[in-house]
DNA sequence: CGTTTTCCATCAAGGTGTTGACAGATCAGC
DNA sequence: GCTGATCTGTCAACACCTTGATGGAAAACG
C-alpha cells in the first residue's frame, strides 16, 4: 500500500502505485459513463410517462410499503437519494406540478412536510413499474445474480467512502 | 435516524425474481449516488484548479501518451468518455477559454479539429495528478487491488449493455 | 418568554447532461 | 462539377446537480 505516493509521480509505469492509479482512472470513468448511460436509457425507458431518473427514483422511495402511507419528509428524502435540498426541491415541484405526489403536513411535528404519493401517483408508478422491470433486466442480462450482488456490494462500499470524503469537512 | 433498514427475512423471500428486482433496484439507486458523490468530492478536489470532474475526464483523456502530441478528435472524445457533442462542445469551449487546450487542424482532413492539450495544460495538468492520486488513494482506501479491478470489470460490463441499449435504436 | 436550532422553501449563479434542428466546411462518390 | 455523407459548431429547450445566501415557520432549549 502506497503511503505517500504524490512525493513524485515518476513518470510512467512499472510501479505497482502506478498500476492501482491505473485501474483506479478507469474505474471512475467507467463509472463516469455508466452513469451517463443510465440516465440515457432510464429517461428514454420511462419517457412514455414524461419522467425521468431522478423522478423514477423518487417514486420508487415513495412507493415503498413501508412509506406509502406515512410518506417521507423531505429530509428523509434527502438522506435516501443523497441530493442537495434545492435540487430535490425542484424534482419535486414537477412531480407535484404533475400531480403524482403531494407535500402535506403531520399532525405531528409541523416543522415536517410529508411528501406521499398521490392516489394518481400510485397508479402510474403501477405502469412505470412494467418499464422499469424490463429495463432492468435488459440492463443486466449478462449479469449473474452473485455478479449483481457483488456490484451492489462493491458500489456500496464506493459510496460509503466517497460519503465521508464529502462528509468529512461539511460538519 | 433509521435509514432504511433492510430487515431481511432470512431465507429467499418467494420469488427469486422478485429477488433480482430488488437488487437491480438497490444497485441503481447506489450507481447513482456514487456518481452524484464523485462529482461532488472529485470537483472539491480540483476545485483549486476551478476545474470539474467533467475537465478533469477530458485533460485525462487528451494528457495519455498516445495523444499527447497528436490531440485527439472531437469525435474520438466523444466516444471515448460518451457524452454528445453539444455538451462536450462547452466543455471544450471552457477548457480552451482557461487557456488549457487548442483547437487545432491536422494536415490531413480539414473537417476533423483536433483537441491537444497546450503547454499551459500540460503543465496545470501535471499539477492536478498530485491532488487527483490522492483523491483516488482516498476514495478507494477501503478497496484491495483485486476488488478495484473486479469493480471496474463489473462498471465495464454494464457500460457495455448500456450501450448496447442506447444505441441499438439510435443507429 | 425569548433565543437558538431545525426543517423547509426561495433566489441566484454556474456547470453538466440530453434532445432536436439548422448550418457551414470538407471529403468521397459518381 | 454535382451530390451526398461526414465532422463540427450553434441555437434552443429542458432537466439535473452543486454551492451560497436569505427568510419563515415551528420545535426545543434555557
Amino acid at each position: 500500500m502506497k503511503l505517500h505516493a504524490q512525493a513524485r509521480p515518476a513518470h510512467p509505469v512499472g510501479d505497482a502505485a502506478a498500476s492501482r492509479f491505473d485501474i483506479a482512472n478507469r474505474l471512475f470513468l467507467r463509472l463516469y459513463q455508466a452513469s451517463n448511460l443510465m440516465h440515457k436509457t432510464g429517461t428514454k425507458a420511462v419517457s412514455a410517462f414524461g419522467a425521468t431518473t431522478q423522478q423514477w427514483a423518487v417514486l420508487g422511495a415513495l412507493s415503498r410499503p413501508a412509506f406509502r402511507d406515512r410518506g417521507m419528509t423531505v429530509k428523509e428524502l434527502i438522506a435516501f437519494l443523497m441530493v442537495s435540498r434545492q435540487n430535490l426541491t425542484a424534482v419535486l415541484d414537477r412531480l407535484e406540478q404533475a400531480g403524482l405526489i403531494e407535500r402535506i403536513r403531520g399532525e405531528g411535528d409541523g416543522r415536517l412536510r410529508h411528501v406521499r404519493l398521490t392516489a394518481e401517483g400510485s397508479r402510474i408508478w403501477a405502469e412505470m413499474l412494467v418499464e422499469i422491470r424490463a429495463y432492468y433486466a435488459k440492463a443486466l442480462e449478462g449479469f449473474s445474480t452473485e455478479e449483481c450482488v457483488l456490484l451492489f456490494r462493491l458500489l456500496d462500499k464506493l459510496r460509503d467512502s466517497l460519503a465521508r470524503m464529502a462528509g468529512a469537512e461539511g460538519e
